[in-house]
Formats: structure tokens, C-alpha cells, sequence
DNA sequence: GGGGAATCCCC
DNA sequence: GGGGATTCCCC
């Protein structure tokens, strides 16, 4: 019976738990007090700047150099904001607010430390966490500068964990018998908490995702009574941010496109460029919206696994329009869509034509210029860049051009 | 003075180098005796099979499992063959043929040991060398099966390497003081040549190209007299065997082309899926062959640096072909051709049309057919595997299809 | 900031 | 046998 955690007191692991504590402790254990000492219509954090959504998590052997902070996630083009949050109704002088990663389930009480790290001006190097000071002077406000999140290799994870938990059992230990010495409290740990741990830490390890962190903010007070910092507000987690380097998380991009517009029938061939897609992950939606953009139609592009070129390329072929007895063609828009998270690409400009079965024949003497691109009957394939691409699509309905296809008779 | 190489016994790293040795040792020291003592005449090894020229080289991490074993470069579809040798003028009972790998350089002189190792069936797990007996029974042939070529992790090479010279200064200190303790051995080599092996080591590792290997074989006997093995034979490289999980030198591949015809004039844009290229190492070669298979013509396709997407999609404009007043269209050849290693990939047939400006007028009512392909006025782009696309490349000078273009008026 | 090389994992 | 995830490196 040598464990802090048999007779009377609870273990951390047995299912009597202590009071509605929504996250298990951090290493920083001084931290950690029973919110239930926090008056819940008295100070709070309110997030004034989100993080940005996506942001690629540099690992430790990246960390030469620099690589971009994570900044707010509506920062003008010219002048960068970053996350930012602010303590209200408190005004007993300095506060310290500290800023440590979350994993990121949709349940935050399911919401775990996370083993990714903060990088940066006032982090911690030891424990990744990062801390700034906030006062009258700075009006209770924390601006986030200069973060950077440290991926961890999953390897490392599991220990990483399994030490967090021995710590949190040694604090735990430390508080419930104040005067044993060190070796005491070491030796009060008994077999059984380390394989609960081990456990623990493994399971943990296996089901955490490391590509999605939530930065989670709480404001803390030097008690001069206690001789350490207690906390004034409840947590507070940010909107998740994604890790940009990472098929399933990262940023779905259309780079270029082999044509951006075809018949209303439907059918047609379209090769596409893409940002490192998964193969059973990756949808081509085609869309139109009405005056006051709301969806009136949508239809997704037709391709097999096969399909996908790696990780960088789709053919295709369009799905039909709604109508496909246009007389004169239809913009709408094009789409990289994830199932997983409902993510999106941005959306490009696609035209639906007529069908040419429709159309008079035409006259095809004197027609080709020379040197004109010849890859499709579809204007040529454009490179597109942010800047650029929305106006692409070519509307044909106004002019006199026409869509050929391959002759056969 | 404590170097086994001081004094009047020429060290191995003065410039006083000991009787022509074309390779240095490997660890297996006791193989290694003088070349000179080979009859020039006597008996030697021939390389009945090389090894197939691709093959993935596996990290330890990829031991597990089964993945395929190093071929003969002609082996047959259905039928496998295995990398052979055979020891011949040699009838003076069993002999071990040993096979290591080295590197690849060009002058057979400069190649040193690699730090790859061999595995599979005769292979010794602690030095990744491989040996086979042959005898009157085998025909003194033998068949390397079950071969694997195990890469070495880049950042392990210098010690490897530095580890292997200490081994083989360690067996010449042997050779040359006999009665020496292995503690005196040790002893007896001096900072400065581990200073020496240091940095040749660094210097190896360095320049050491990971991806590609030779296989080197050498016959021996087992010898009475000084109760170890001799060689009976020179040494014998194989043809170089690449990585194929390398894009400096893997297989070249067009996975898929858009299309696989276009005008003489060229200029016509492509889209090609290939397998893992780089960027600056690639072209786009057209070529034409005479009825003896000389090349009469070749040119090469244009496009920029962000036109070949991430490592395997191209974008790119046909060049022009040598005559452009064609009446009848011609059947070219596209590949993929390597700078660095002048490999190139399995060609397509491709098929310059006549200049469509010089066509007569067409008609093309009731000529679309619904659900065809609509991407390109040429043929639909098909999907290309070793079996069928050779013949794919459509010749239309003898019937009455004909390519029509976007048309502009 | 970003692409891709090197290494590892798993269908 | 092969694709891609993970980790690392470098322009």
C-alpha cells in the first residue's frame, strides 16, 4: 500500500474522480487549482484575433532558421495581425496568460495536452507552453506574436506523454503529503499507477492527431498566500488550426486547369493540377449560385481512383448541367472539395456551353492562327495564381467563336 | 612511434601504397591477399546474368516482410532469372564465390566498398557480403537468388565506413605483428591515424552515391596451409544497378499523355502524367527513326520549370516538326529523356498531322458524338501501360477523320 | 516559405 | 510491389 493514491484519497485512476475538472492537469502543476474556485461571473478571456485556420508545424529539426509565425486568421494582406485574446472584468493588477496547445476534438472535454509545442518569444523551451504578461498599461491584452507550433515526431510521442503523467502523479503526490522528501514520493508510485500510465500514454499516443492543435488560453494571478499562481479564468480554446503540410489537413488547391469550359452534356475530359490531394479524399464539385449566392445547383466530376496521379493530378470528365438545352452558356464554378472535413478549394470559374449538336455548322477554312495553342477545342489551359484566375472562364455566348470537336466522318 | 605503420613498413596512408590493389579491402580481411598471386591466365569469373539495371533499394526499416527480389536483367515475363556467374578454368574442387557491393564509378579503379549491404539467402547479416559454393556439380555456376539490396541510411554511412577502415588497419597490424595481443593491436594504432581514417571517411561518406551500387565477385579456395581463404580469381563488376525509388534514377515514365498527335507546326500544348521526375533534369524528346531504325530527326517539347507540377505532371508545347508542308501525317516517337544519365523512358508513338491551314473546309453537322470525350480536338487521352499503348498513336492519313481546332470566327 | 529528398510504414 | 506518410534538409 504504498501508493499516494490508496485509502481514502482518490487515485487520478480510480473512478472516483475529483470535482468536474474539463481537462486533465499540465505539467506546470502549480498551475493547476480546482476551477471550481473561479467565480463564473467574474473574469474571463475573450479571443479578439483566431488564429489563422492553416499553418504548417515545423519540427524540431526545422527549427534552424526562421519560417513565419502563425498569425490571425483574418490578417490584411499588408499589415499582419496575430491572436490575440483579452482578460475582462479584472482589475487586481498584473496577470500572467498562458497560452498552451489542445488537441483538437470536436468535444472539448474530450480535448487532451497536446505533445506539439509553441515555439517563440516567451515560450517555454521545456515544456512548449508560452506566458505573457498582461496589465493596465497593455489593456489586459495578450498579443501572440512570433509563435511557431513544434511538431513532434509521433515516434517520440508515447514517452513524451507517459513523463507528462508521471509528473502530474509526483505533483498529485507532492500536494497530498506535503512533507516527504523527494525520494519519498518517488517511491510512493507504485507498479500498478506505471502500467496505468503506460497504458494510458499509449492509447493517448495512438489517437491523437497531430496534424489539428487548439491554442488554449488561461489567465493566472501570483497568490502571495500560496506562493504560486492560481487561476482567474477558465480555459479558453481558439478555433482549431490545421497543419498545412498534410494531405489530410493542408490547403486544396486548383493550380491549373486544362479548360474551363464544355458542353452542357457533360462528359468532357478535364486534366487538373492540384495540391497533394488524397485519392479517397478528394471530391470535384461544380456549383452555381443564384443572385444572393445561395446554392441552386451542384454536381461533382466523374473520375476513378486511377485517376489520381499521385498526389498531384485528376482527370476528369464534367458532369452534365441541370439544363442542357442552353442557348447561350452558363458561368458556375469549380471546386476541390474534402470529404472529411468539408474543406474546400477556392472556387474557379467554369462555363457551360451550349450544345453544339445545337449549334449551325460552320466554316473551318482560315481558322487556325498559327502557333496558337492547339491542346483543346476549349480556350488554352491558363496557369493560375491567386490574383488572377477569376476571370478566366470564357463566356462564349456573345461572340461568334465555337467549340470544335473530333470529326468523325 | 606506435603505429603498426611507422618505420620501414610502408602505411597505408602514405603515398608508398603496397602492390596495385584496385580496390581496398573489405572487413572480411582474411579474403584479401595480394592480386599478384593470380595467375594472369588461370582461372577467372564470368557474368553469365547481370542484374536487372532497376531495382528498389529497401531501408532496414522495410526488412520486414517480403519485397521482391534483385533479377536478371533478361528475365523473362514468365520465368525468372537470377543474377550468374560462373568461375571457369578452374577444376581444383569447390571454391566460394563471394559477391560485395561497391560503388558505381565510372573508372573501376576509384571504387571503394559500399556501405549498402546485400540480403537474402548466403548473405552474412553482419557484413552484408554474400557467398555461394560452386563445385563439379554446380558446373562452378552460381545463381545469386533471393538477393536484396538493403540501403543504408545516409546519416549511419561515415561511421560505417570509418568503422571498416579502423577493421582493416587493425587486421594489416595483425598481418605484420603477429604475436601481438589484440590489446597491443589496439594500442599500436596512433591518433594520427584515426585522425586519417576520420577524415577519409567523412570524405567517402560524402561522396558516396547511395544510389547506385555494382555487385563485384570474387572467386576462392580454402587454403590448408595458411588455414584461410585465398582468391583464385581478379575481381569481376557487374553492370551498375539503380535505385528505382530515386528520381535521379528511377524509371522514366509517361504514365499518360493528353493527347498523342498534333499539327507539324507545332506549338500544340501536351499534358503528360509521368512518374517522379525533377524539374531540371527532364526533357521531352521527339524523335523519328528511318526504316533501320537510325535516327533521322529528333526535337524536344518546351516548357518552363512551373510547368513540370510537383514531380509528376508536364505541361508542355510540341515542337515543330523538320518539314511542315506534310499531306499525309507521319508517326513520330515522344520519350522522356534524362540529362544527367542520358536513361530515357519507353517511347510512345506519336503522330504529326498536315497543317490544318492547309485543309479544305469541312462539315461539321451531325459529326459530335454525344458522351464522346470533348477534351481535345485529338484523340481522347488514354490511359498507357506496358501492354497496350504502343500501338495507340492515331494515324489519320487514311480515312476521313480529321482534327478540328478552336475556331475563331 | 516552400519543394522535395530521405526515411519509414503499411495496404 | 508499390504508394504515400513522416521526417528532414536546403534553396
Amino acid at each position: 500500500m504504498n501508493s499516494p493514491y490508496s485509502g481514502e484519497s482518490a487515485s487520478p485512476y480510480s473512478s472516483d474522480q475529483s470535482i468536474g475538472v474539463p481537462s486533465p492537469p499540465t505539467v506546470v502543476a502549480a498551475f493547476n487549482r480546482p476551477y471550481d474556485a473561479i467565480h463564473h461571473d467574474g473574469p474571463y478571456i475573450n479571443i479578439l484575433e483566431q488564429p489563422q485556420s492553416k499553418f504548417r508545424f515545423r519540427y524540431k529539426s526545422e527549427m534552424v532558421g526562421t519560417h513565419g509565425q502563425l498569425k490571425a486568421d483574418r490578417a490584411e494582406k499588408n499589415r499582419a495581425a496575430f491572436p490575440t485574446v483579452k482578460l475582462s472584468k479584472w482589475n487586481s493588477g498584473p496577470a500572467v496568460i498562458r497560452l498552451t496547445l489542445y488537441t483538437a476534438e470536436d468535444n472539448i472535454n474530450q480535448r487532451k495536452r497536446h505533445v506539439h509545442e509553441l515555439s517563440g518569444k516567451n515560450c517555454n523551451k521545456e515544456t512548449g507552453i508560452c506566458e505573457v504578461v498582461v496589465d493596465e498599461k497593455s489593456d489586459y491584452t495578450a498579443v501572440f506574436q512570433n509563435l511557431g507550433i513544434i511538431h513532434i515526431a509521433k515516434r517520440d510521442t508515447r514517452e513524451i506523454i507517459k513523463q507528462r503523467k508521471l509528473e502530474e502523479l509526483m505533483t498529485l503526490a507532492r500536494v497530498r503529503k506535503p512533507h516527504h522528501s523527494n525520494e519519498e514520493i518517488r517511491r510512493s508510485i507504485t507498479p500498478t499507477d506505471l502500467k496505468k500510465i503506460d497504458e494510458e500514454a499509449e492509447e493517448e499516443a495512438k489517437s491523437m492527431d497531430l496534424n489539428k492543435v487548439v491554442l488554449r488560453f488561461q489567465a493566472f494571478q501570483y497568490d502571495k498566500n500560496i506562493e504560486s499562481y492560481r487561476p482567474i479564468t477558465l480555459p479558453v480554446d481558439s478555433d482549431v488550426v490545421f497543419n498545412l503540410k498534410n494531405a489530410t489537413t493542408g490547403e486544396l488547391k486548383i493550380v491549373r486547369m486544362s479548360a474551363c469550359s464544355a458542353p452542357c452534356t457533360g462528359g468532357t475530359e478535364i486534366w487538373l493540377l492540384v495540391e497533394k490531394v488524397r485519392r479517397n479524399n478528394v471530391h470535384i464539385k461544380f456549383f452555381e449560385l443564384d443572385e444572393n449566392d445561395r446554392e441552386v445547383w451542384k454536381a461533382y466530376g466523374e473520375f476513378a481512383d486511377a485517376d489520381v496521379h499521385h498526389q498531384y493530378a485528376i482527370v476528369f470528365r464534367t458532369p452534365r448541367y441541370r439544363v442542357t438545352n442552353l442557348s447561350t452558356s452558363v458561368r458556375v464554378k469549380v471546386q476541390l472539395e474534402r470529404p472529411t472535413d468539408k474543406d474546400t478549394s477556392e472556387a474557379l470559374d467554369f462555363t457551360y456551353l451550349p450544345d453544339s449538336l445545337k449549334r449551325p455548322r460552320i466554316n473551318l477554312e482560315n481558322t487556325l492562327e498559327e502557333g496558337k495553342p492547339h491542346f483543346s477545342d476549349l480556350p488554352p489551359a491558363k496557369r493560375f495564381n491567386i490574383s488572377s484566375y477569376t476571370n478566366e472562364a470564357i463566356d462564349l455566348s456573345n461572340n461568334s467563336k465555337l467549340p470544335l470537336v473530333f470529326v468523325n466522318s
